[in-house]
DNA sequence: ACAAATAAAGTTATCGGTAAAGTAAATTAC
DNA sequence: GTAATTTACTTTACCGATAACTTTATTTGT
């Protein structure tokens, strides 16, 4: 095997005559070591090039300073900013993210988790996957007394803290306009409701179509997953039963996306034909036609919240009491969701 | 400090009386060690939960199955979708990612590269950012003897690999495709020079202008960066100038939505006021009106060589030569870019 | 002036693994 | 039947850092 070159504390001690601890303790700032030998020992570390070995700092100290993640999803627009965040938040506090994937695979979840476990994260921030059913591996991290935080798709377990938005509030937002609006006649898909996102979004819609004495019409709530292929999906057993409805509430904004796909494949019109809104949106809302009106996620909060939230208990891992943060909604109404009144639009 | 929980090769060797190596090589399935004694130690590792801790196990192997991966964005198609594809084809091969995120920031990089190689990857894969411009720490990885695969954006030193997709061919190929349609007044959005993907885009460009005997109008060539912003800015300016021309070829797709914006804002019409395609697609190139036609990237194979280009190096990084590989892009036509000469719809 | 405190190091042990070398018993070789 | 080999382990050393304890010289207190 090819040798790597590598500078370790040794070097710099043998160069300077004194111990590789004093070394370490100089690069660390340590009171024990005087001005003019911190300097020396930093200026050798700078010419040689040293740079600290992680595996070796982190199993002696026994902390890595890194925080896993997990996400199901990657190339998609609210985990990539919630990650972005999440990275920003971490960089400002000296922690290290390593980021895995499950690609809503709940095999492959596990496996990222053992992984990270097995790197003795600090921390875990995760947020599951639509297919996890086994909880097992959350009792193994209990077990490990691993900080865990779930973030925006949680398992209610005893014992971990989340960060969620408020998707009841948010869903019964949306009803709620899309009544005052005018409409009457509104369906709803709902995603998985294993997932606290289906569930809670349902009842925030069921509750909102209760409190304006609307009755719910079951071949109008579609359940599914929250793809832009389960959106399709959705809208199509929808136009099949051969009775629209006047309104689509959609679960996500892939959903809704291909609620628009659907909808334009058979030649029908949004807002005209069908009108819709959703829950999460993305920056290329506005370049949608008509542009997409939604339930707003704050992500960089979500990210920021989930990184303060982790870091507290990684701090103060004895008086922890789990948390549950929900973080406030918006409504963003953009050009659908404005109601079957037509405005005549007045000519230039 | 809360005590974790751990449980150690020390642990299942007392528990069945053998030394703690036997039960490392047990666990690794290593010959030394009898069927039977393997099948108990097996069995004991999983009942008492053990996960071999990443940092004891790379520190004392000198390897750690992990490759680093530094890219510029990951709120963003084209990067997300590779970043997904290298996650797959790093899973199939075991290893592990470390994904760093720039934002853009050169010092940024910097500094996560000395993480990385502080965690002593076997491997980088980086795609550098707009604003890289010292590459000294690229010197420095390569004489810490570091495997580095460039991914998509390069730095043009000699000894590294790189997976790019065939730039200057792909723009080339837009630019025919214009000419071809009846366009004469093409204008570049170009990007930074500075960097390969801006540079080559735009030789693209050029040569298939030449060869078309199309002067090249210099306030028609805008250089900026690669974002929705340098889009807007782009296109502003280019309206500015009160000389339009009839087709844009943009650098990227961002750079495309930020011209969208721009037209809109000032009452313009896509196709019909401004021709455009760019560089790179997204999946959400459907839902625009109109549907922006494009050079395709194919971000799975992007990833996917990364990898293979990457673990080829760490496999046998003596003979190692440097290889440079360029995948090839397609043409999607869609409701841009078709020329001039508009076909009258005929009514259903 | 001499014990106590402090400063500035050095020594040793340890983190949890793996690699390399050593060993005892069983098997094979001729 | 004894040397050589193989099997199945064990022992020792080491990876590169940090923590905890020890040492030596100097300063401080009274």
């Amino acid at each position: 095997m090819h040798k790597r070159f590598q500078i370790t504390l040794d070097d710099i001690a043998k160069k300077l005559n004194v111990s590789k601890v004093t070394v370490s303790k100089a690069l660390r700032g340590h009171p024990d070591i005087s001005y003019e030998t911190t300097q020396k020992v930093k200026a050798v570390a700078k010419e040689l090039g040293y740079t600290p070995n992680f595996m070796a700092r982190n199993l002696s100290s026994k902390s890595s300073h890194t925080i896993g993640l997990v996400v199901p999803k990657i190339a998609h627009y609210f985990f990539g900013s919630v990650i972005e965040s999440i990275y920003e938040a971490a960089l400002e506090n000296n922690y290290e993210i390593i980021l895995t994937v499950s690609q809503e695979n709940a095999e492959r979840e596990e496996k990222h988790i053992r992984s990270l476990l097995s790197m003795r994260v600090d921390g875990l921030i995760i947020s599951i996957s639509q297919q996890t059913k086994n909880y097992e591996i959350f009792n193994t991290i209990r077990n490990y007394n691993v900080p865990l935080v779930f973030m925006d798709r949680v398992v209610e377990l005893p014992g971990f803290s989340s960060v969620t938005v408020d998707d009841q509030g948010g869903s019964f937002k949306a009803i709620e306009h899309a009544i005052k609006m005018g409409y009457k006649k509104i369906a709803h898909l709902a995603g998985y409701q294993e997932i606290n996102i289906g569930k809670r979004r349902y009842l925030g819609f069921k509750k909102a179509m209760k409190k304006n004495n609307i009755p719910i019409n079951p071949d109008w709530v579609i359940y599914g997953g929250f793809g832009e292929e389960d959106g399709y999906k959705g809208f199509m057993k929808l136009y099949n039963s051969h009775n629209l409805p006047e309104f689509i509430f959609a679960v996500t904004f892939p959903v809704a996306l291909g609620v628009y796909s659907a909808v334009a494949e058979l030649g029908l019109k949004i807002p005209d034909d069908i009108d819709i809104m959703c829950f999460g949106g993305s920056d290329i809302n506005k370049f949608l036609t008509p542009s997409l009106s939604c339930i707003d996620q704050p992500t960089e909060e979500l990210g920021r919240k989930s990184v303060e939230t982790i870091l507290e208990i990684i701090k103060s891992p004895i008086d922890f009491v789990p948390k549950h943060i929900e973080v406030p909604t918006g409504l963003i109404i953009r050009e659908t969701a404005k109601g079957p009144i037509k405005i005549i639009k007045s000519p230039k």
